[in-house]
DNA sequence: CACTCTCCCTGAAAGC
DNA sequence: TGCTTTCAGGGAGAGT
């Protein structure tokens, strides 16, 4: 479900709790992807949220005391935002109490994402966000950066646009919606594609993407902002789960690459 | 090193 | 209808 538009239309909305001081951390399961950093609530409480921000899939809060804490949603984790009285469901792991009586809310079903907390100076030294490529949307992503990236990779394009360490922040919805747009085909190797399909990729990455983002996100069923709001882009899917959708007179089909579900019209995406 | 596969977990949807 | 099976958005780490 989160994907860039997801986590970037979560990250704007959590902008609300910026510079609210939090003072009280309850959490319900320990564990989730990883385990949640000892004593994080000693080192949370009495802080104030100094700036929220987006590297990649990850959620960044900037505390004041030197701090940041890192949230990945996995592929069901939520964000809420909530007032006193909210009544806790199955689920919220983790539970961040502010002092304009508001709650942040982390709830998760797969237990797929994960909290950390980082010196904010150190947190670029991360593994997991020194490894990232160029976030989808940066300026710096040029067809030139591209080529030097996978012009050698015997990679199908989809799992390229899928690893975080060429580009970040697609996943597998988007990765089938924006071959798709760009007519390229999901098989075509990294080395094989030309300069030409390279600068429409790019391109397409970042209209799909931008239109997500302004449709609030989107999921495959129910993806929500932090005031419960349903994001709509699923709406605007050309293939992602319409396998056997007619297009004029050609289908769409789903296939598996790497073990995950690609969705794409051979027709239409043929590189031409 | 480059690449592929499996697994973490719950719940929705499909299959029977 | 109801029980069982299959499959899912991400990513790490093991395996080839």
């Amino acid at each position: 479900m989160p994907e860039l538009p997801e986590v970037e239309t979560t990250v704007r909305g959590l902008k609300v709790i910026n510079s609210k001081k939090i003072v009280n951390v309850k959490i319900h399961i320990k564990k989730l992807r990883f385990n949640i950093p000892k004593k994080i609530e000693k080192k949370l409480i009495n802080s104030k949220i100094s700036n929220i921000r987006r590297i990649a899939k990850y959620i960044i809060l900037d505390l004041d005391n030197n701090l940041s804490l890192v949230i990945h949603l996995g592929m069901s984790g939520r964000l809420k935002i909530a007032n006193d009285d909210y009544k806790r469901i199955k689920h919220d792991h983790f539970i961040i109490f502010l002092n304009n009586q508001k709650l942040l809310i982390y709830n998760d079903p797969r237990r797929f994402g994960f909290l950390d907390l980082s010196l904010t100076p150190n947190l670029k030294d991360k593994k997991y966000i020194s490894r990232l490529g160029l976030d989808a949307l940066s300026t710096r992503l040029t067809y030139k950066y591209l080529f030097e990236r996978i012009s050698k990779s015997h990679v199908p394009i989809k799992q390229i646009l899928l690893n975080q360490e060429i580009i970040s922040g697609i996943g597998n919805i988007y990765a089938s919606e924006i071959l798709f747009d760009a007519k390229i085909s999901p098989f075509v190797l990294g080395k094989d594609i030309n300069i030409t399909h390279l600068v429409k990729l790019i391109k397409s990455i970042r209209k799909i993407l931008r239109k997500a983002i302004r449709s609030g996100g989107s999921s495959i069923r129910d993806y929500r902002n932090v005031s419960g709001v349903l994001g709509n882009f699923q709406s605007s899917f050309k293939v992602y789960g319409k396998e056997g959708k007619i297009i004029g007179k050609n289908k769409i089909l789903k296939i598996v690459q790497y073990g995950r579900s690609t969705f794409y019209c051979p027709k239409l995406q043929n590189n031409k």
